[in-house]
DNA sequence: CATAGTAGCCTACCATAAGTAGGCTACTCA
DNA sequence: TGAGTAGCCTACTTATGGTAGGCTACTATG
């Protein structure tokens, strides 16, 4: 039933492929389909039928549904933290840092996430299950700040210290996933000038904060 | 097959309720049911069977299960608007005020969500589909700061101020959204210091976007 | 009082889509 | 050259959102 076409896979004939072959084919077709439809929408069907396979090859490589879909959000939070550690790391400053890292988590819902922003979309009323996922990435950015104003502060934050710094960090990063948002409406704005915009909002908080934490011990 | 017991709705033998009446209960007991398993397990095969009811006569009061969901959510948003609402009115120094609507809104929290919270749980991998509804309510904290800060700039802004305004409010709304959050697992922390240090925060910052706003036209 | 209309409800069903049981085939390697 | 196995398939089962069509008892009207 499966056509040459549909089950070509780069470098393999149509037919048997190897198993790490054929798991990085779905992962990327699930990307694809996630991203077009949402995860409701996206029927294991559909999936099966664009990689010219049928189900159980699916389930052969990941449990469910929902195991497949994390792992792909998983990996595009993955490149996401990586690029805005990048970006941090060409910076010494602080504030510089926090801009560069801001301006590099934009960039990357720019380019990269542009159709996978259905996911996050609020207009659309799609299936999202991914709020582990969702969480995961506020983590990561969470601890990058944190650890990165630990280090500017000079100091080992107490036990209160370091709650607070964890809950405002986990709160900036909302505050970024929110500008996402809203972002998507007025992709005219340039992620420089978001970045700009949220810095001059959160950096004075953020310097008395730091400020604290370098007293309180 | 539905005993006595079941299908009692305050006031009313068993059997037939009037139309306000049932619509009432269901969401009612649709509230429970989505708190207790998530959007995704709850299935509407149960939540006729605890109202002692067929389903479709819950299709006949509703188009859906992502209908009647979006409108147990809506509803609760609107408790919540109107505490915020209510406590801003108590004070009229514009931080005063925010400091009350934030106690405010994280004592809602508290008190009336805390079954709810398994909705925006980040721990659960349960369904969430209620990404418009979040945003709803995120779009509401925005536009009542948003109020409140341009009455006490005493300008109207342009469009470039407001747009920035209100990506700014909106990407506060989100910092609470993630803050509580976080609180979930932190319950310790008192409502007024949640809000204290997310105040101390944005604070600095927001008093420069005001006076900016104030010096622009 | 009788009868039409209707509000509220039910049984029995359909359709879709996640997930599974079990078997076939062709390649590899002793 | 035959055993073992990787990769794949057909043909289900199950769960659940949603619907078709009909029954019953209350209400209003001639």
């Amino acid at each position: 039933m499966a056509s040459s076409a549909d089950t070509l896979v780069k470098g393999y004939r149509p037919g048997r492929v190897p198993r790490a072959v054929r798991s990085e084919q779905l992962l990327e077709l699930a990307d694809q389909l996630f991203a077009e439809r949402g995860f409701h929408a996206a029927s294991m069907d559909e999936l099966a039928r664009r990689a010219g396979v049928s189900k159980p090859v699916i389930y052969d490589h990941f449990d469910s549904k929902e195991q497949l879909f994390a792992t792909c959000v998983r990996r595009t939070g993955e490149i996401l933290a990586d690029r805005v550690a990048r970006a941090v790391r060409d910076e010494s400053d602080l504030r510089a840092r926090l801009r560069s890292g801001s301006i590099a988590y934009f960039r990357f819902l720019e380019h990269q996430l542009k159709a996978w922003i259905v996911l996050f979309d609020d207009e659309e009323m799609r299936d999202t299950r991914f709020a582990a996922e969702a969480s995961r990435i506020r983590h990561r950015q969470s601890d990058l700040m944190v650890r990165l104003m630990a280090e500017s502060s000079g100091t080992a934050p107490d036990h209160e210290g370091r709650a607070k710094l964890e809950a405002m960090t986990l709160a900036i990063a909302g505050a970024y996933e929110s500008l996402s948002l809203w972002w998507h409406k007025h992709p005219e704005v340039p992620a420089e000038e978001l970045a700009d915009w949220l810095l001059e909002l959160i950096w004075p908080g953020l310097e008395q904060l730091i400020a604290q934490l370098a007293a309180s011990p």
